[in-house]
DNA sequence: AATATAACTAAACGATTGTTTAGAAATAAT
DNA sequence: ATTATTTCTAAACAATCGTTTAGTTATATT
């Protein structure tokens, strides 16, 4: 009864996401997607609702596409060292390359967090709280630690992704592994 | 011969500043600029070349107003504990209130760095070099600490003014206490 | 084949960005 | 008091932002 589409949603979804994640929510214009999605702005609206709605889908997204790492972590079963190990496979280059930097997520946490649409914040705020609730978790396999340093830890540890993300972006490899070394050394 | 300025300079650079301070470069309109700094965008541009003029000069004044803490870091003489005092002076509430978060220059540095003032980059670059070069001077002090710790660990204690940066932002003071005494704990 | 409907192109929308400019107001020197 | 120079006000600038819309093209159903 109508015309078909010419893309595929998921497809042009997953460019969206990269040129979110290289640029960040702001520095993302309506523009650099049409070209970089290779659809034009009426599909994309048509598609998505608006800017927020593609970021918000993008955000999805890019949880389903690192879910295979925090499946891995969740699943693990060494503790502490499990934390580590998903801090190393956050800045893997099997599922990031050069071109995109850091956590979109904690990029976008960083990214002033006021004003923005509530959907987006819900799907930050769910993401951060998951992470934390599995930090605690395997520092709570820790016997000797009490629920005040468990607690204490899990909260360094949320932050220090952030100081990851920041080295990420303009540290070297070596600088990066050091960070993470001495993040975890009295962990 | 001629009219008189209407306003000082170092006053409307002052306010300028904190605008910067509490809502980052890019976010910062000439729009508010002129509101806040209580002068017409003419005054500005006459006064300051353009807004990356403004911000270099911003830049500089921060410069100067945290001089007073750097000195007081500088001249301690109590090694890895003075840079702790450091981290706790840096966000202390006598230099800064509530809606200046985190450190000006570090979240610059953290909005995206590219396509930015040569300048500007040089005051940002300089004011990281000169604080690590502070941190490895302090962490020297240790004589039980070889070469290729001290770097590690003033690298790492870089990355972790970041970290702090992005809590100042949204965590509570007791998180913020938690995460500097982690931080410190095997430095 | 005609029709209805959805997806396309491309232009325009109003708002806001940083920056410039024309003209009025003020002041110091003649 | 006139003149020269600087600062002021206020409007406009071109460029870009996210978003919408008018009109054309393609397709599934009748």
């Amino acid at each position: 009864m109508a015309r078909k589409k010419e893309y595929i949603k998921e497809e042009v979804l997953e460019k969206a996401m990269n040129v979110f994640w290289r640029n960040g929510y702001e520095k993302t214009s309506m523009q650099m997607l049409e070209q970089e999605m290779g659809i034009n702005k009426f599909s994309i609206y048509s598609s998505f609702g608006n800017k927020n709605g593609l970021f918000l889908e993008s955000i999805k997204r890019y949880k389903l596409k690192t879910d295979v790492i925090f499946e891995k972590f969740r699943k693990a079963s060494n503790g502490v060292q499990d934390i580590k190990q998903f801090f190393y496979d956050s800045i893997s280059s099997d599922y990031m390359d050069a071109e995109k930097k850091g956590c979109l997520i904690t990029n976008t946490y960083n990214e002033s967090s006021e004003n923005r649409d509530r959907r987006i914040n819900e799907q930050m705020t769910s993401f951060m709280h998951d992470l934390k609730a599995e930090f605690i978790r395997k520092l709570e396999t820790d016997a000797a630690k009490d629920e005040r340093t468990v607690l204490q830890q899990a909260n360094f540890l949320l932050l220090a992704k952030h100081g990851l993300a920041a080295a990420s972006r303009v540290n070297t490899p070596t600088e990066i592994e050091d960070y993470i070394e001495m993040t975890f050394k009295n962990i």
